[in-house]
DNA sequence: CGTTGAGTTGACCATCGTCAACAGGAGTGG
DNA sequence: CCACTCCTGTTGACGATGGTCAACTCAACG
């Protein structure tokens, strides 16, 4: 792992500013209203109750970001927090050379801004369209202080993600690359179908530079494992992503 | 970074069971008081008034724990949380097959069982002499959800945690072994320069092969890394720990 | 004085990073 | 429609970083 030279192609993780995209469906609120929130019970509002929760929603804004768009820019001051509600985020720090390391994959029901600090520790960039609920972090720090149940829950998640980010560690610490690639694939399937249920295919959204900069590779070895797996019958890469085939063999390698 | 087959040197890390060794001071008792605890701004004991201060008092104890011996065990189902007042511990996952990974070292301030669960997903085991104050999971957390207060600061120590936990995946992901070794050395001496005002002698009271843990990397290049940083006059190397002769390059070698 | 465990150093080699070439798809413009 | 570029991803050849194995020192301890 030597130090890298600034960046290889930078140019592959240059997002432009935050831009909403159309929110077509401002027209069907239903779709938009917290109470039909298909991830409500996965997300942050799992701890309010309707009353709360139409409260809640006086707060935030449904919006909707188009890829390569950024949601938290490292180094900023805070002045939003989000809730994912569908696509992908990535969230990534940035070493003074130039290096990138990804932190993190946001997922549905996954939500930035955990510490409700003023400072941004890292970048937030939407990989696919991603809607996501806005709150204003201040307003939403305040409605926090005085409902204990969403404090209560919003500890949860910090802590769900803590625990997260040790096993992550523990990833980088000690896997080679096949446990590497293993562990990032079953830890991808097994969010996904906390949401879906059924996850046959795991979609890909990010590229192979991401993952390589989530694992500590780079993308050459991130796309010669993949290969190996798939000459050894472990999986099928498909355009948009992989299919299991050896789910067995694959949870053992990256097990923890 | 391939797969270690069983443990090298198990025995360096078999700790014995949870053994409170004397403790003396229980004559002084007002050492022991909550109130004039010396690392009581930097605990999470910082967001109570006085009296909740002798509230919580009733709740903890003050425990003395000899080297080696574990305060958490992995995979056992939590009945205590801890407030660490002196000391070093070290905490640490194992891998099925055998590996270890060190997630951090705890020192005084520090809150062991952040997520108040139920289950235990890292061992906590004294490196050196350890003073902690011991609270009942459940009264603690009982206690916590009738103080704000107090739920707020645990949700800062853990978001604290948590950026600190990402800040160790950009090192143990995109550093070489010397950028780990010096990211290491300032980051302990930063730490414990919050508590301490002046450090000059870094102690490092856990193991080669703790470093290394921690550090994903093994104990040879540990040791490797520091003989050569000692022979660039960047640091001497103490019987008790380390002292910082050009901090400058150290911090460059390790900046994030 | 032998044992044990931590730490250091050297020799060798495997894994993974580096560099390079190439394939295929998307977008652009003539 | 085709030529062109740009970007992502794949594959191969080579070499450096750091892991493995081994020998050694030194301090602590009985």
């Amino acid at each position: 792992m030597p130090e890298k030279p600034p960046a290889r192609n930078d140019g592959a993780h240059t997002a432009q500013l935050l831009t909403p995209c159309p929110v077509p469906s401002i027209l069907h609120l239903d779709e938009h209203r917290c109470e039909s929130c298909h991830v409500r019970m996965q997300s942050i509002c799992a701890a309010l109750d309707l009353h709360e929760l139409s409260e809640s929603e006086l707060l935030s804004r449904p919006l909707c970001y188009s890829p390569r768009s950024v949601l938290l820019r490292e180094g900023e001051t805070t002045e939003t927090v989000f809730s994912i509600t569908s696509g992908m985020v990535r969230l990534s720090r940035t070493l003074p050379d130039g290096q990138r390391q990804i932190i993190g994959f946001a997922i549905p029901g996954d939500f930035l801004g955990h510490d409700l600090s003023e400072h941004v520790v890292f970048s937030a960039e939407a990989i696919n369209t991603v809607n996501a609920c806005r709150f204003p972090r201040q307003a939403f720090k305040d409605f926090a202080n005085t409902k204990p149940n969403l404090m209560a829950r919003l500890h949860e998640l910090t802590a769900h993600e803590l625990s997260h980010a040790q096993d992550h560690m523990v990833v980088l610490g000690r896997k080679n690359a096949d446990g590497k690639v293993a562990a990032f694939l079953i830890n991808l399937r097994d969010r996904l179908a906390r949401l879906d249920h059924v996850v046959l295919n795991i979609p890909l959204a990010m590229t192979r530079q991401d993952i390589a900069d989530y694992l500590g590779l780079t993308i050459e070895t991130v796309s010669r494992t993949l290969s190996k797996f798939a000459k050894q019958k472990l999986i099928v890469i498909t355009p948009d992503g992989v299919r299991l085939l050896n789910e067995e063999k694959i949870r053992i390698m990256g097990e923890l």
